[in-house]
DNA sequence: ATGAAAGCGCTAACAG
DNA sequence: CTGTTAGCGCTTTCAT
């Protein structure tokens, strides 16, 4: 029924190896009118290669995974980020002949397992915090992470100038006339992401004269709800901030929301920053001025680097090598859209 | 380095069948004594079992494929659907054991060609137009077609009452005084998805006493960009339609941004209504009222079925079975955000 | 309740 | 340039 290899090479009358050889492109091995007559038979016969049988054989599989953190039983995928990434991923990797297994990960030790299990070429980490990336311990195969600080040798980071791009936000406040900020971000630990930004940010906000007890800062989970809710509250709560600047789009939209909701307007009395440039940050009214991420340049950057550490690794041996690899930050740029205005009064 | 059968069943001094079987959950024909046993060292040994050898030697991989169409080199995963789908389904099948598999497909034939090569389990189809499922020859496994209404037996469709939902956006802006109304959405050929939500919607209309040449389409691209593109000259082309079913919400918002950015306003000049119920139908100022498609349920429908199929397949032979398995189409319901309101004047 | 033999389809390593 | 020999780790089938 399936054609194998050991059809072809029957029809062909020549070794099994010899197909083997031809359909993997170590072709300065053969002549090339066998190349010719091989190539003939198995588009003839509509050959199609047993994948596990390849992995087993050859112990290296052509995949790799991208493995994302779940809670519990809720689903992954979940950030518009994390689809950019894994969307990418796919077509960066099939057009090299790689294939992408989407995994979630309960426990971290299912990263080491998942590796060995499927004799995994690489893989992607996305959206793990870093100190699960500390503490991975995977030797085989090279891990690219994204949007990781992790200090892991083992562990390549790709990320946005996430420092730049606080920087970003908080000089265009500044330029325009804020002398009263507020940082909204989820709650981290060291300097992640999040921590970056704010570094950023702050720094930003100093450098241009504010004092430092009026560039405030405040943990609100990443979600256009948690957004909202600090919208209806802003004026409240700090009733002398006359600008935002959330680590998400998510929150921002979210906070424009609130703050619209509780009679407030964007950016007439407060202006509001988001950092993304997700879609539907132009859907709104007015549209959000945020500090964009090169998404597809990061995924093409973690695919490239994934592929580059692979067929090197094959090169050198199997481990993932000589002098960790540096980092990777993306840069950033600022889109303006209309939520930044000059403070009220 | 790596534990395999072979050591559990040395150290256990039985054989690696008894092993082998202990790991699949054949448990009725071991004793309990040894099942112990050997469950007790291969979890001293960290046994990872390895999916390749498994694949070949059972021809069945565990692996259940996720299939999107790609255009050329373009990434896939774009639509907030598509994400969905794919993390859900690796959600509900990880609990089960089963492994998901990305795959773009270029071209028709690849559908057979990974099936074969994966030793695929099954075959959730994304995104897949109904001409193309049509024209689907693989009969090994259950294929599971989201959102599909093609009569391709060997398929299993799943989808949302596309007509009913149709339905309830023409009976709500008949209700609320609407009597000349604009369908849009992207060119369709036959009864698809956007056929039925036509139909239904039409119907709708037709049958709460509008006047036919009253219930307008027009073809648009389902984007943002394109929606907005309406929007501005919606007033010019139709100075008499006030109200628009849009069959996506990225299309709805762009046609209110568009409506918006012409001077006009939602709901005061136009009403507006979409499809979907996205995240960040929430985010627009007014919220956009839509039909939302319960995609948590289609997901674990879709899981559901590729799954029971599966396992019934293995009970009675490879076959895809006895009776094709009718379609199933989950329930939609309106939600109301405040684009639609009375006709003007 | 347990085991022995054979083989899934392919590739690594070496021989010619 | 081509072929031979092994064997990847597991499951199937059939015996015991």
């Amino acid at each position: 029924m399936t054609t194998r290899l050991s059809d072809i090479a029957d029809e062909a009358g020549v070794s099994v190896m010899t197909v083997s050889n031809v359909m993997n492109g170590k072709r300065a091995r053969v002549s090339p009118a066998t190349i010719e007559r091989v190539l003939g038979i198995a588009a003839r016969l509509g050959y199609v290669p047993n994948i596990p049988a390849r992995s087993l054989a050859a112990n290296s599989s052509h995949i790799v995974a991208a493995l994302v953190p779940v809670g519990e039983n809720n689903s992954l995928l979940v950030s518009p980020h994390t689809v950019a990434v894994v969307g990418g991923m796919e077509t960066h990797l099939r057009h090299r002949g790689y294939h992408v297994l989407l995994r979630g990960i309960e426990h971290e030790d299912q990263v080491a397992q998942t590796v060995r299990g499927w004799s995994l070429d690489g893989v992607v980490l996305v959206e793990f915090p870093d100190e699960q990336i500390d503490r991975l311990r995977v030797d085989t195969v090279p891990l690219v992470a994204i949007d990781s600080y992790s200090a892991n040798p083992r562990t390549i980071g790709v990320r946005s100038d996430d420092h730049g791009g606080g920087r970003l936000a908080g000089e265009r406040l500044a330029d325009a006339g804020h002398r009263h900020v507020l940082f909204a971000g989820p709650p981290y630990a060291g300097l992640g992401v999040v921590g970056q930004r704010w570094a950023g940010f702050r720094e930003a906000c100093l450098a241009a004269g504010l004092d430092p007890r009026r560039v405030e800062a405040v943990e609100v989970l990443t979600s256009f709800e948690d957004g909202r809710r600090l919208g209806l509250r802003l004026r409240r709560d700090h009733p002398d901030v006359t600008a935002v600047f959330a680590t998400a789009d998510h929150l921002a939209v979210g906070i424009m929301a609130g703050i619209a909701e509780s009679g407030g307007s964007v950016p007439g009395d407060v202006s509001v920053i988001g950092f993304d440039d997700l879609d539907f940050a132009r859907y709104t009214t007015p549209g959000l001025t945020t500090v964009a991420q090169n998404m597809p340049a990061k995924v093409a950057e973690a695919s490239r680097i994934v592929l580059e550490e692979i067929e090197g690794a094959a090169g050198r041996g199997s481990d993932a090598g000589e002098g960790a690899r540096e980092p990777v930050a993306l840069d950033v740029h600022l889109v303006e859209r209309g939520s930044v205005g000059p403070p009220r009064e």
